[in-house]
DNA sequence: TAATATAGGTTCTTTTTTGGAACCAATCAA
DNA sequence: TTGATTGGTTCCAAAAAAGAACCTATATTA
């Protein structure tokens, strides 16, 4: 399969890698999230090409995750900050984080902690189920065909899976 | 910056991209975790070449995300099981569908829905903060410095950021 | 005012990574 | 015994990324 094809599976996941599923993308975002917001800055942070980065922003400004605002009074210099949907994307960030700390730190530590503002602590993040509150688990969790697979076999549009 | 040095940064993120930012890691691990194991399972899954998906196996496998086991007498062929360490990424992966779901669904709705057994209901995840249980926002969280990073200025391995 | 610097790119060339097809060896099933 | 299946490897062409040079419009400095 072509790479530009794999949005067009019916998978939320695909969808998503299909965005931001690449070496650089998701190092912008997490710039973003450090309030980083110029393309000279960007660049200076993460070491990546002029052109990988004009490509990679023009992407994310195209799927409506970062939006551009002029910073001049000509009007001809943007910066690049975070939209709604972009600032959504926090939990990924934090779960790759939390991942890379757990199981990807040297001997030293976590290179970086988290003081959450509401309640002083340190915080670690879990990932719990919003009805009863419990840590989420794989083997906790029964997947089913949701709305967006049973609409289409309806219409005929997929086939049932084995 | 080559890509091959993108771990080298101090930076949790930057050291799970480097095993799994690109464009089918993490659509080979979601299928681990539907319970793919067979090579030709993954190939027939996912429409990648067997070059890439033998070269990302190996990877994996190296990265001790996944491990070998075989399968038939005589032990030549394998299948592929998530470690510990791969089954800790169900957050990174649940935490992309979740915005997938949100952020990229067609009118039809969400591709799947997960039931939750331990409570019994249809599933959203959340992500909160381990002390305070409240919902984690980016405003909400202060970075600082880190022990893996506060370490090596100590040892004058890395240079104080401004 | 001229020269220089900076921001935000684009263009060009080389290197690396993919995709696709063909091939291969070991097992299995008819 | 023949053919199919599994789990790959090898080879080539195409696409993407890295690196450097170049460009244009402001802003700054001499």
């Amino acid at each position: 399969m072509r790479w530009e094809e794999i949005d067009s599976q019916v998978c939320s996941m695909a969808r998503g890698l299909a965005i931001f599923g690449d070496r650089w993308t998701l190092l912008i975002i997490r710039d973003a999230f450090r309030r980083v917001r110029r393309f000279s800055d960007f660049q200076k942070s993460l070491g990546i090409t002029k052109h990988r980065l004009s490509d990679r922003l023009t992407r994310l400004v195209e799927a409506d995750i970062l939006k551009k605002a002029p910073y001049d009074n000509a009007g001809k210099r943007f910066e690049y900050r975070l939209t709604p949907k972009g600032l959504d994307l926090y939990p990924v960030l934090m779960s790759v984080v939390q991942w890379g700390d757990k199981w990807e730190s040297d001997t030293d530590g976590a290179p970086v902690v988290y003081t959450h503002k509401t309640c002083g602590n340190l915080m670690n993040t879990k990932y719990v189920c919003d009805c009863c509150g419990e840590e989420v688990r794989a083997k906790d969790i029964e997947p089913q065909a949701g709305p967006g697979v049973m609409n289409k076999i309806k219409r005929g549009e997929l086939k049932h899976r084995a």
